[in-house]
DNA sequence: CGGCTGTTTGGTTAATATCCCAATTGTCGA
DNA sequence: TCGACAATTGGGATATTAACCAAACAGCCG
């Protein structure tokens, strides 16, 4: 692997690992349903410590996945991208897939004969 | 945040998690432009030890992004999801909105003036 | 059976992430 | 200007992650 092509890996890795925690999920999720919020508000619904709320926003911030206003004393974030919602479908496909497996798992221990062509 | 909706984003993010590394990636990329690759060949290509790739191919399998299958001695891996692709995809896009908005902070500074309607 | 290759697992260490608390900065209204 | 609220930053404890090496495992061939 080629310097330029981990590079190019490495950049793609702090995107995602910036969307990988619950709680940067929810913000993310509410932010692309409901439009822009302030810190407060985000704070109130994740029911966090309200500095642990404004570092998870740094690092979706740092990440150019969010973008800061400021309205008088309080600081509102909101999407800068708008193809999340599609990042989410395939995240959702891939639970469903993995339900469905774990579906015919429990199956085929109950009825290992007949679950091949159930 | 109900501990249902916690456990939904706590699901997606084992999943987004399993993808935030730069080798994880690569390999993931790697599946989806050539199809099925044994841990030998992956190994070849990542240049790290065998027992390295081989747990970060654990991560993939037991999030359900990969299937595995043996063909004799050997452990060909393969993607289990076809949607990666749009995945990435929208990674791009972030990554190049950003490089965008740092072409624009750089015009800036260099032309505070002209830069609004260059 | 014994050795060989391919793969996984265990152990150790270093780096990173996450949380809350405490302290600081910034903005508004009295 | 002072006090109150909003937000960020610094600090310290704990947990997770990732790398390599070494050792164990699993098929296959002689």
């Amino acid at each position: 692997m080629t310097p330029e092509l981990l590079a190019r890996y490495e950049a793609r890795a702090r995107i995602i690992k910036a969307l990988a925690h619950p709680t940067r999920l929810f913000i993310v999720d509410e932010l692309a349903h409901s439009g822009p919020r302030c810190v407060c508000e985000l704070t109130e619904m994740v029911g966090a410590d309200m500095s642990t709320v404004s570092k998870h926003l740094a690092v979706l911030k740092s990440a150019g996945l969010l973008q800061d206003s400021k309205r008088g004393s309080q600081v509102y974030y909101q999407l800068r991208v708008g193809c999340i919602t599609n990042f989410f479908a395939c995240v959702e496909s891939v639970l469903q897939a993995n339900a469905d497996e774990q579906q015919r798992m429990l199956a085929h221990i109950e009825s290992p004969r007949v679950a091949a062509r159930s």
